[in-house]
DNA sequence: CTTAACTCGTACTACGGAATACGAGTTCTA
DNA sequence: TAGAACTCGTATTCCGTAGTACGAGTTAAG
């Protein structure tokens, strides 16, 4: 029903008009989750009945928006470089995709509201695994805690990013400051704790 | 205009009926944070009408139930020792706070959505006012990293209870292990980060 | 060039929630 | 026990948004 979907053939003006709909959908969900269908289709710069002769429905948006976010952090992640020393992968994977993942917290919020859990959780597998993966390689290394539940860890940073770009709203955290501020503090959080001091 | 406010004297039901409303407007909306004024009232067992007589707008109402909640925070701050050992002392801490603080999450959301930020920030400051002190000897003591920005040490401690929250909802973590988790978490963002490897 | 696909305005229904008005009944409190 | 304070149901207004219906105009594609 989106974007990747084949199901039809479709004439390049529809093929567009959806392209420019999903677009401005993540970019106004974004600012505010609870926009409009309206503010949508106004930012897309196309009619309301245009939009829904391709979204029948507010779920149906909300979707496609989402996963167009995450297939662009799909495509980021895997521009990175994740081999040799996990803490090394570790940065450059925040360096590189901290701002995707924090301009998309009140996306989330969006698909929170209208899609079920289930479906939610689906879309993000892909890239989850990702980090899974690396999480898992630096504990082999013996970098990474082992400790701490994977679904944890892996959760902890989506949930530090999402903070940061919460911070990052509210003026608490200058933008430029970021990034060293997100990767230290998730490199902190995977790092194997020094054992309880025995006294 | 709430529980605390000696605005003018009221009568014995009056205030019964007030606590009544604000108790159950913090339970509603810290599970469904859109919860209605209709909603509010069923759950507290009292008319709408009732309601609208202590609190003439939603906005009112949430920020009540906020301003009740953290009135509890701060009530739970006051009774932990914070002498010491400033890592024991945090382990005290989110030990006796967590769980408050988690179940508070979908109300901040619901007072995000309703109360200008400014306010939400103000009736904030004087729990976080208490966590900052608690860092702030920490460092002092060694024990505690110096290299992030203070406000955002206390507030990634926030986002990390309210990811918590998320988790046990969404059952990726069971209510059992939080605490564990949790504490180690914070402990790890807190802990003086070791040097570099100059390799 | 023909036609099917697409765009999009206007008007409409349906719905739910916030807030107000009115008024009758109930319960503190002095 | 008198009267003010409080409770609370019903009805009503207002508003914003989702979704549908209709139909005329525009554009891509074979």
């Amino acid at each position: 029903m989106s974007t990747s979907t084949p199901g039809r053939r479709r004439r390049a003006d529809a093929e567009r008009s959806i392209a420019r709909i999903v677009s401005a959908a993540r970019e106004s969900l974004s600012k505010d989750p609870t926009a409009s269908i309206d503010d949508i289709a106004k930012a897309a710069g196309v009619g309301r009945m245009t939009l829904y002769g391709h979204f029948r429905t507010r779920a149906d948006l909300v979707e496609a928006a989402l996963a167009d976010a995450l297939r662009a952090g799909e495509e980021v992640l895997g521009a990175v470089d994740l081999t040799g020393d996990a803490r090394g992968a570790l940065t450059r994977l925040l360096d590189s995709s901290w701002s995707l993942v924090a301009e998309s917290t009140a996306l989330l919020a969006a698909a929170q509201g209208t899609l079920p859990a289930g479906r939610i959780r689906q879309l993000h597998t892909a890239p989850a695994e990702r980090v899974e993966e690396l999480i898992r390689r630096g504990q082999e290394q013996g970098a990474f805690r082992t400790d701490l539940p994977m679904t944890w860890l892996v959760g902890v940073i989506q949930h530090v990013l999402h903070g940061a770009a919460e911070e990052i709203r509210t003026e608490r955290l200058k933008p430029d400051e970021t990034a060293r501020v997100v990767i230290a503090t998730v490199q902190s959080i995977l790092a194997v704790p020094p054992p309880p001091a025995p006294n």
